[in-house]
DNA sequence: TGAAACCGTGGGACCGCTCCCACGCGGCAT
DNA sequence: ATGCCGCGTGGGAGCGGTCCCACGGTTTCA
């Protein structure tokens, strides 16, 4: 009979639910009453809003977003960019600690978390486009390489953007970082206080502002001591466990008698025991090993790793904020925030 | 002068993009034609198609989602829930995994993918009537527990839902789950097959279904290989370390003449080999050890982990593609997809 | 040759909300 | 008393789409 037995094929259970309408009328207050006691307007009387309140609790009254979004040309939304090569490193900590962070900082917001894994370099591009499309208030995004340009482009149509980390020094876009070069400082000189002298490191890829920012951190601890740096102790790595590998191999062929080694990366570290081992080194007895990110390898390395913790979970809630206070007024100013990281120690060094 | 001077909290840039009604007047047609244009209808001439599709590029249209959410109910979006609790998991493979096949499995619908992680009970508990306020057009559910409720709520609102995983074996909604049993018998097949006989085995918590299928694999496999099942040899862990580690000191109290342990997770594995070290048995030569997961633990567990691996990402892109056969055609009937695993073969068995 | 069927098309109505203007009313100064 | 101010308040307009009806122009078939 009714149209109800006709397929209905992408449309929502047509349950109507309550309009803001209907919470008026059982009121008996005008729709713009309603409008105000939802949106916390105060030039609602005391009575008013009781009675609003009421018929809101009593129909179980949910504002649509859509047709609030169409009107405020807001979305109380924002995406977290993720390029999907990096999704691996989702298995680390990193992610899902900082994930939480964000959507912890934003839910007490009331905006809502939108992931958003760029797959090839197709998509990628059209990315640019497609946030700028009042879709989201704004953009979080992780693991941006040095050559992104995404950034920019989003910065141009003038969308929100805080970053997780910087892409360089001169980084113009909002961002939270650790404190790296701090963090490995106090690696390298928990090190030096455990009498160590010839330290090696293992670097991540120099175009990266983390893999240098550590590396200066060692340096400083270094000349801090008055240890003099020696360049052969420097071998580069890729963050990747085989490139820990290699880079330790080359350091104990360059430096046989070395006595501790920092690596940038966990997952370098790891590569690095591997090669400690086959070489017949003994951990921490003949060579000290720190790594960096205390991730979950971390505590299943065998010695379980020394490492340079980052306050993950502060960092996500911090891009969080940055992106509702940018979202909220614009242009403020770009900030940067550098968060302070801690060496938890185990028992490789 | 302009109030543009005005501070505008909470707009977004008012850099107005083109609306329906610019292409419209740019193509010289009505705005249906656009609409239909966009919508793909057949119902167009191939010359007006051109014309829109000429003037769209030309100005950059992308369409307005919340008006069209607005008039259609349709959001375009389905929601990710992941109990807080559980999102320390995200550092296994687990999450990432899925949510990048989740992710593949949407984009090619054009599907956004809102990630809704539910802090505390009392979110959790409203979580049902946000999600069923016209936010979402489907719902995925991962690490649902076994007296987890909100996916019932969520069909009694007529909110497709599916899950990662079931609840119980008479699991009412839609999910897709790997062949736990079926991994589990190849595990301990394999084990059978290197000559082990006195074969132990670290459960999950037995309320979950997980636990009971693997541990229902492991009986399967010794009752097929004749080998009678000693209940002694079946230890409960929580799938934690530590619980791990107490399962298989318990397992070498009852019997110390074990020469395999089937670990229901790896993670538990990891707390067996920590407590097999302590009792200075020799892995694989003293006692063979096989886990569950495959996850990024087994590959630096000393000796690395041989594990069961599950289709993870394609989970994930068979519970987008369930979902959204779901929401294009509700009440197909709830479907169970279950998916193969994998022995991963390395040294500790 | 005329009616019927069909096809692409334009545009009005509407989705549910916010914004803002105009209005009524009581209190205060004139 | 009369005017003015300010505070709630109601409701029209409009956000940018989709849906659907009505319309003119062909084609089809009796």
């Amino acid at each position: 009979m009714s149209s109800a037995e006709l397929p209905q094929p992408h449309r929502t259970a047509d349950v109507r639910r309550p309009t803001l309408n209907a919470v008026a009328a059982r009121a008996g207050v005008g729709r713009g009453t309603v409008s105000r006691v939802i949106n916390g307007s105060p030039k609602v009387s005391a009575q008013s809003r009781a009675v609003v309140e009421q018929a809101i609790a009593e129909l179980g009254y949910v504002p649509n977003r859509a047709a609030r979004s169409l009107v405020t040309r807001r979305t109380d939304s924002v995406a977290l960019v993720v390029p999907d090569a990096e999704t691996r490193l989702f298995s680390e900590p990193y992610f899902s600690e900082i994930i939480r962070g964000v959507s912890a900082g934003l839910a007490g917001a009331g905006m809502q978390l939108l992931l958003v894994l760029a797959r090839d370099e197709t998509e990628y591009a059209r990315l640019a486009a497609y946030l700028s499309a009042q879709r989201v208030d704004g953009v979080l995004m992780m693991a941006v390489h040095s050559d992104d340009t995404l950034p920019d482009r989003l910065d141009e149509l003038s969308v929100p953007t805080v970053l997780a980390g910087r892409r360089s020094e001169t980084e113009p876009l909002g961002h939270v970082r650790a404190d790296n070069r701090g963090g490995a400082r106090v690696a390298v000189e928990h090190l030096l206080a455990a009498g160590r002298r010839v330290i090696g490191t293992i670097t991540g890829p120099m175009d990266m502002d983390v893999a240098r920012e550590r590396l200066d951190g060692y340096r400083e601890a270094l000349k801090h001591a008055g240890v003099a740096v020696d360049e052969e102790l420097i071998a580069s790595g890729d963050f990747t466990e085989e490139g820990g590998r290699a880079a330790m191999r080359e350091l104990l062929r360059r430096r046989p008698g070395l006595d501790a080694v920092f690596a940038a990366s966990d997952v370098m570290a790891s590569g690095a025991v591997l090669e400690l081992r086959a070489a017949g080194r003994r951990m921490p007895r003949d060579v000290a090993l720190v790594g960096f990110d205390d991730s979950i390898v971390a505590r299943h390395i065998d010695p379980p790793l020394t490492s340079v913790r980052q306050p993950l979970e502060e960092m996500g809630r911090t891009m969080a904020n940055l992106l509702l206070d940018e979202i909220a007024h614009r242009g403020t100013g770009r900030r940067e925030v550098v968060l302070p990281t801690e060496l938890v120690v185990r028992e490789s060094a």
